[in-house]
DNA sequence: TATGAAAGACATCATGT
DNA sequence: ACATGATGTCTTTCATA
């Protein structure tokens, strides 16, 4: 469904490492005419493949610490109502500034990135936003302490 | 030690946005001559608050079907037989194109962002690649079923 | 640090091979 | 897919406040 050949995907590596280069950089380090360089990265946008353009930012504006909190809330009777109440705990949490992802998991779980400063103020917030939560059946914090791959993630979630 | 002030953030939530924006549209919307925006950004780049430029890939790239698997390993007499192993595990799993992210959590666990094309090929993946280690104490997998912040987070991980 | 103006670089588009 | 050229826009630099 997703046709792409050697050029299209070389330029799309390339403008993942640096999306700034122009294009007649791009086409003199891949040996191609800047035309055709132009004319497929223009229909790489059009086909959606290319979804954005944006920054990373830098470590000063990055949480020192962070971590994944597994919450999985009480079932209760009535289905409708966990349903709900996941929904309102993702919006939620999604509000805050320090909440840097939020993925619901199963019917009765939800996964959430957060992020401060240092050790002691993520833990505080982890207690006092989240453990204090009604009827949760589970919290379970994920310290990540070293990103291996996908290393400046936190800086393409943190907002400023 | 991080000082931005307004028109900083300003510039930087609109980069964040479309970092294609040019400095003649940021200045108009932000009604300041186009030189003064060249000359923060500049600032901000030199800084290293604007770490990178990136491109986000679109939906028919990512993967369908993503989940995080938690990864702990059983503690050996010898402690420094564990780094290496821990260490050793994350290298094996960061070459894997299907895993997005991988980080180090607590001193003999690992957490690893893992996406397939599809549920099947994804727990097929979890079983035949992560399940078969040796030494392992407990693996849990949290499927990650809807992202509602940082929705475009597999857009920015995914390689092509 | 901020600004205005000027010069050069660039993307974009049309046309044709 | 590639080449070329024309056009308007953008970036970058610099002098000045």
């Amino acid at each position: 469904m997703v046709q792409l050949d050697d050029l299209d995907r070389a330029i799309l590596r390339l403008l993942k490492e640096d999306a700034r280069l122009t294009i007649s950089e791009i086409a003199e380090r891949l040996n191609r005419p800047e035309s055709t360089v132009h004319f497929r990265i223009k229909k790489l946008q059009e086909r959606g493949i290319i979804d954005r353009y944006t920054i990373v930012l830098g470590e000063a504006l990055r949480p020192k610490a962070v971590a994944l909190v597994y919450i999985q809330v009480e079932t209760p009777i009535i289905e409708d109502f966990l349903e709900k109440y996941i929904n309102h705990i993702m919006k939620t949490l999604s509000i805050l500034p320090n909440v840097l992802a939020v993925a619901r998991s199963t019917k009765d779980s939800l996964v959430a990135l957060v992020g401060e400063e240092n050790e002691e103020k993520l833990n505080k917030f982890i207690d006092e936003t989240i453990r204090v939560l009604p009827t949760l059946k589970r919290v379970e914090v994920i310290p990540l302490t070293e990103l291996v791959k996908g290393g400046d993630v936190i800086g393409f979630l943190v907002r400023v």
